[in-house]
DNA sequence: TCGCATCTGACCATGCAACG
DNA sequence: CGTTGCATGGTCAGATGCGA
């Protein structure tokens, strides 16, 4: 049943709504008539078949946690965990709750502005839509020159070309909140693995803030490390063109092992 | 293999209500 | 009546698909 209910709302946000995807999502024209029975059944034919090609793996134990990976010990057994693999979130000024609106509201995950900020309050700032008032994952970076020299020189940037929008004053601070959150979730995860644990974070340097180079990857590398983590390799992934630049950014495996 | 059509995105700004 | 807090606004170049 829930495959119905998830392709329906697909089909919806996809081929019926007005909405267009972008690096951001954007309104464009009404449509007059949209077709939806046709790409709602081929979206549950799809799942189908992917349900299908799993089959082999049905007796494989998986388990889901609605969660913040800032307290991920919240929910995972101590000493449980043998490998992580995950692309978690840049500091890229990209506000997903944004992208994903129309099928949280749809699914019933989102009813109201409360609900919604009580999503953004779980996720990890990684964009100054999603900064609040009392946020204090910044505390956990005030040991790290190299990222307070970012946020400072962002901060200089901002009052040399006299910037002054609320979100333009909020880039350094959501640096660090990028960083720290990533610090508490290494730290909180540590309890969760077992001696010997790998791990893999997609991760991109960015440059979303006036413009000043962030290397998220080998950032946090340097935080993991020193919270007790091995760093066993940084690998590049791909190289991508940032717009605004013309530069090539990397995006890259921080790959690591806790050693217990 | 060529060339046209289609698809796909890890930024960067402004506006406004609430508040003291 | 300035400040604070936070929701809302939109593109185009390169990659990929596909028919001839």
């Amino acid at each position: 049943r829930a495959h119905y209910r998830l392709a329906f709302a697909k089909a919806l946000v996809d081929s019926a709504s007005n909405l267009s995807f972008g690096p951001e999502v954007g309104v464009s024209a009404v449509k007059p008539d949209a077709p939806i029975v046709g790409p709602w059944l081929r979206g549950v034919r799809r799942m189908a078949d992917d349900l299908d090609d799993l089959g082999s793996c049905d007796m494989t134990p998986t388990e889901v946690h609605l969660a913040d990976s800032r307290h991920a010990s919240e929910v995972l057994e101590p000493n449980s965990i043998d490998a992580v693999i995950t692309s978690p979130p840049y500091p890229n000024e990209k506000d997903y709750t944004r992208t994903t609106r129309l099928e949280s509201v749809l699914l019933g995950f989102i009813r109201n502005r409360a609900d919604l900020q009580e999503v953004k309050r779980g996720l990890l700032r990684s964009n100054t839509r999603g900064v609040y008032k009392g946020d204090d994952d910044d505390q956990w970076v005030e040991a790290f020159p190299e990222i307070l020299r970012i946020a400072h020189a962002i901060e200089d940037r901002r009052k040399e070309l006299g910037k002054t929008s609320g979100f333009e004053r909020l880039y350094a601070r959501v640096t660090m909140l990028y960083f720290g959150g990533m610090a508490r979730h290494l730290t909180e995860l540590r309890r969760a693995l077992k001696p010997g644990a790998r791990l893999a974070y997609v991760v991109g340097d960015q440059a979303s803030y006036l413009r000043i180079m962030i290397r998220t990857g080998e950032l946090l590398a340097s935080i993991a490390e020193s919270v007790g983590y091995e760093v066993t390799g940084i690998d590049l992934f791909r190289t991508r063109l940032a717009t605004a630049t013309r530069q090539q950014l990397r995006e890259e495996v921080v790959v690591l092992r806790w050693p217990g």
